[in-house]
DNA sequence: GAAATCTCTGCAATCGATTGCATGAGTTTC
DNA sequence: GAAACTCATGCAATCGATTGCAGAGATTTC
């Protein structure tokens, strides 16, 4: 007769099948503790009815949302938009939502954070931001951290938390030894944006991969880049003005990688004719563009899917450990058509003078 | 001295500052009715204590879960990515979180976006699924919308739902007027998902151009497709198996068109050289492939806060209009290096006989 | 056959914030 | 100077589900 009929609760049901709300809430949660006769009858009421239990009554009363937060810093880049594809189907398969929170770096970051936790709206966070600021996060958690917390694609030394990566520094070492062991002896890299734990980790591997093989990592041909294409673009546009050029680069992820390739192609150059690109993450795109882009591939989905997986255990208990866990994860080279040996190499007889080191 | 202290509530507050939790409470909603003195006294109080409201508690009195749920078919696709994107700052601009349903088109989809409703976890949907059993969702819903939700991207005739969407099928004729334009007489298409509504809408804009036209859109020129890569690669082996072979392609977006361009370079095939391709969305890749495609603009970012800001003003009560309204973002034609005249016409004397219509 | 145990169910407190109503003090009105 | 009003605050009910405790009846144990 109402206007609005009011969504029915747990009273209503009690009412219904004869019996209190603490029997249909038993009913509910733990079948085994009612007899089955009545079991029957509430079923028939929750039928009937058309009951939902109230989620914020429960969490009220459980401190328990059954809802993760995924903090990201650019949701619109597929990078890591795959893994939070990964996130929320193991999270949905575990009964929990996901509360997304977009550029989450910057000034009033922990502050926002701890706001979520402490409103009792979330259970546990998935951090993805490399630009974060951990020295204000630990602050914040106290010392035994207090909420469950894992932290996905970065490694703080010494940091008290979980944490779930991929081997980037061991990754960057083989993507540029795929370079060294085509041949090519000037090598640059396009750098990620300052600040950022990958940034070091992959420059370190770069370095690492170089001087093993006895070569020089020149200040010059280290090109600063910001992981999206435009930032490769402008790379290109410094290298095409380098003296001295390389004959192959590095680039700290694939979207460098193919803004690279596409700025070399404005100023005439060809990939891999010219210069050889090797990038990182192995983005759906890579395996489209032209060239197909050799690149490093990055387990996403896993990596998604491991780290909500362990910080679900965390959050229910399952992983006690009070000593942090540090889950690492393997890439794989991924050889396809923007690496070839250097011009020297193809045709060492018609070396131009131009091309030649000077 | 107790090894877990608890977190801050409101009581806390009030006994600290001297005051009742009625009056705490006041203080942080509607400071304007509380004394200087008192409010002074109390944000001290909150300040040293460290307090935030309890959401849950909140949400459970006001009905109200400052959360709306975005329900979208592939997070990882960036088109929808970028999209979420736009919707999160929005939403968090206006204090809103966003909780993300991923893959959601399937079996139980409407009775889980019921639950999601009734468990009051979540105060709106903005469904981004063409997939999703509308149908099942009008019952659900029941007469007057119970619950506040936009569509976005999606149209159907009649439905009583507010929609957001962009002039697809403007769109389509828009871009496939421009391959008409530059000479192509001989057009296909690649096409969407079946039963997806997009699909609908960009094959009847495909279709009323070349009518316009006075062309005939071939059925064997109507190329399956799934709006991915893979399914663009396939429709190039389709394509290079035709008779006779259109000279241009209106590909249903850009991630099919780039897939049909990299297929037809696998079969010796070039871009614009043999075959043009228009692609939809503009996604950030469609600059940097080669070639650049040209491309239908959509506006996502827009389509992402308009869609999110509407919801909330319907769920806020500013938009009680019971007829349901339709917003229609303009999309925009960009012409880049994969849409050339027809070979016929560059060089219309040296046809090869290959080429030529049978 | 009394005691102990087990099974099923209900009572009522509890989670933490919000809000209608009431109250008392201070202020204005005529 | 009494009535009417305003302002700041407190009291206590309320939102809806969960759960510790207790009791009634049935069953097992010795």
């Amino acid at each position: 007769m109402s206007l609005v009929k009011k969504t029915p609760t747990i009273q209503d049901v009690a009412r219904f099948a004869n019996v209190s709300t603490a029997t249909v809430s038993r009913a509910l949660s733990s079948p085994e503790r009612v007899s089955e006769q009545t079991r029957a009858r509430i079923s028939e009421a929750v039928r009937v009815t058309g009951y939902t239990p109230n989620q914020s009554a429960r969490s009220l009363r459980q401190k328990t949302a059954r809802t993760i937060l995924v903090a990201l810093p650019d949701i619109g880049n597929p990078f890591f938009s795959v893994i939070l594809d990964a996130v929320e189907r193991e999270a949905a398969a575990r009964g929990y939502g996901v509360l997304v929170a977009n550029r989450f770096s910057g000034g009033d970051s922990g502050v926002r954070m701890r706001d979520y936790f402490m409103s009792n709206r979330v259970d546990g966070l998935l951090l993805f931001d490399g630009s974060v600021d951990l020295e204000q996060l630990m602050m914040l958690t106290g010392e035994p951290t207090p909420f469950p917390l894992i932290v996905v694609c970065e490694e703080i030394p010494n940091a008290p938390f979980h944490t779930v990566k991929t081997d980037n520094s061991y990754a960057a070492e083989q993507a540029t030894r795929h370079l060294i062991e085509l041949g090519h002896r000037r090598i640059g890299h396009i750098r990620g944006p300052d600040g950022n734990v990958l940034t070091g980790e992959r420059e370190a591997g770069f370095r690492r991969a170089m001087q093993a093989a006895g070569l020089e990592a020149r200040p010059e041909w280290m090109l600063p880049g910001a992981f999206d294409m435009d930032s490769g673009v402008v790379a290109a546009q410094h290298f095409v003005r380098l003296e001295a050029r390389p004959t192959a680069i590095f680039a700290a992820n694939d979207e460098s990688a193919i803004g690279f390739i596409s700025g070399l192609r404005q100023h005439g150059l060809d990939c891999p004719g010219d210069v050889s690109v090797v990038g990182f993450d192995d983005l759906a795109l890579a395996a489209h563009v032209w060239p197909p882009l050799t690149t490093m591939r990055q387990p996403r989905a896993a990596l998604g899917r491991i780290a909500a997986g362990a910080l679900i255990d965390v959050i229910e208990g399952e992983r006690h450990s009070r000593v942090p866990m540090h889950m690492v994860l393997s890439s794989e080279l991924i050889v396809r058509g923007s690496t070839a040996r250097p011009p020297a190499l193809v045709a060492p007889l018609a070396t131009p003078p131009a091309l030649a080191a000077r």
